[in-house]
DNA sequence: TCTGGGGTCCTAGGACCC
DNA sequence: TCTGGGGTCCTAGGACCC
């Protein structure tokens, strides 16, 4: 099988935008975001600055980089000019983010040409129309792909043939793997296991004895250039979420509380606009030492209703009270989850007696309460009924 | 290196049910 | 009354990604 799997990867990418739109900061250490960075031109990151840095960091290792705030409404619109090339190369892309795709270019040779000419091409369009530098990886495999495009950056393009799949992956240290972070770098280091050909050399279950089920599984599958069975499960979204860092400056209960109400407001607007809904409230707290602290809880029936999340939001923050007097807060979040499943519709079709037909009523009202009165119908009555909800968005 | 804001997924224990 | 095995849901924490 030979490779057809494209990821493609903006560089930099709201720095790129920055210095696309301003032309005088082409060429010149760029830095998005000022508390903290989030984004570094490639200039900048010749001084060793990263994202996730401390701005005070940053500037100390690069006084002369020009530091500018983040316009995310730019970043969107340009995302948006992105996939529309994505969708116009290839079939079937799936979007990990605002600047990168995963695109699928198997059937497409007598059409378009072999996948690294399709990449050559996207390439040439999304700098050419959109200004943008883009870095592709092609790949049997996605993780291949993803670690292609990785080591062809900055504006680069890499292909990994498919004989060519352990000359490419066994010398890589562990931290390149996409998935492995500083934590399970330190616990393979611990083991002896330092490149992925390390990983290669251990079987299945000894690495499933080191590393749990899911992740020993995961790594035993990428070391031998199988895609690591997707650790991903169903579509969409999962969760919405809010937050916001409050500084070191103690906050009184009633600043914390305000903080909250303009969360909770935040996000059920956002869910409200997409028309979704969720049971779970986590409250998410950042204390002086930055440990970090949840507190949750779930209600009968999902929700968007900016009233109904906020008072469970409070009972959770004021149960927190004492702790955080002691550590002091240094962010606050919320992030509601267990989200209704959209586009879902059931039918059901059956013959009721009396008493059935009236349980059926009774369950059909407390679905109406769930997902609105439109949602939620009930056939004609009679000795064959039909119920039918419904939740589609 | 003292840290923003948005996410996803996994694990583990306890409650509860059959 | 005690014990077992299997399953789901909830809570809390942690790791990782862009």
């Amino acid at each position: 099988m030979e490779p057809s799997t494209l990821h493609a990867d903006v560089d930099a990418f709201f720095a790129s935008v920055e210095q696309r739109d301003a032309p005088e900061l082409l060429g010149k250490p760029v830095i998005v975001g000022a508390g903290v960075v989030m984004a570094a031109s490639y200039e900048a990151r010749a001084f060793g600055i990263r994202g996730g840095m401390g701005g005070a960091e940053a500037r100390s290792r690069c006084p002369d980089a020009i530091v500018v705030p983040p316009r995310f409404s730019a970043y969107v619109e340009a995302s948006r000019a992105l996939f529309e090339v994505f969708r116009d190369t290839a079939p079937r892309v799936d979007g990990r983010s605002l600047e990168e795709a995963f695109l699928d270019v198997s059937g497409l040779e007598r059409i378009a040409g072999h996948p690294s000419e399709i990449a050559r091409g996207l390439r040439e369009r999304v700098r050419s129309e959109l200004g943008l530098p883009l870095s592709v990886g092609i790949a049997r495999t996605r993780v291949l792909a993803k670690m292609a495009s990785r080591a062809a950056k900055p504006d680069g393009l890499l292909l990994v043939p498919a004989d060519g799949e352990r000359a490419f992956l066994h010398p890589l240290p562990v931290e390149r793997i996409w998935g492995v972070g500083p934590a399970t770098a330190a616990r393979l280091h611990d083991r002896g296991i330092v490149t992925v050909g390390d990983i290669a050399a251990r079987s299945e279950p000894s690495l499933i004895a080191a590393f749990g089920d899911s992740t020993g599984r995961w790594l035993h599958a990428l070391a031998h250039f199988r895609d690591p069975a997707t650790r991903r499960r169903g579509r969409g979204r999962r969760s919405f979420g809010s937050q916001s860092a409050l500084g070191r400056r103690r906050r009184s209960r009633r600043e914390l509380d305000q903080t909250l109400c303009r969360l909770v407001e935040r996000v059920t607007g956002r869910m409200r606009k997409a028309g979704r809904s969720g049971r779970t409230i986590v409250l998410r707290l950042r204390f002086d030492d930055y440990s970090r602290a949840t507190r949750s809880a779930t209600l009968p029936r999902p929700t968007a209703a900016t009233e109904t999340i906020l008072r469970p939001a409070r009972e959770l923050l004021d149960a927190a009270g004492p702790t955080i007097a002691r550590r002091g807060v240094t962010l606050l979040g919320i992030t509601i989850t267990n989200l209704d499943i959209p586009g879902v519709g059931v039918q059901l079709s059956l013959p009721l007696d009396g008493d059935e037909g009236a349980a059926l009523d009774s369950a059909l009202d407390r679905l109406r309460d769930q997902f609105g009165s439109g949602t939620v119908t009930r056939g004609p009555p009679g000795r064959e009924s039909a119920g039918l909800v419904d939740v589609s968005r």
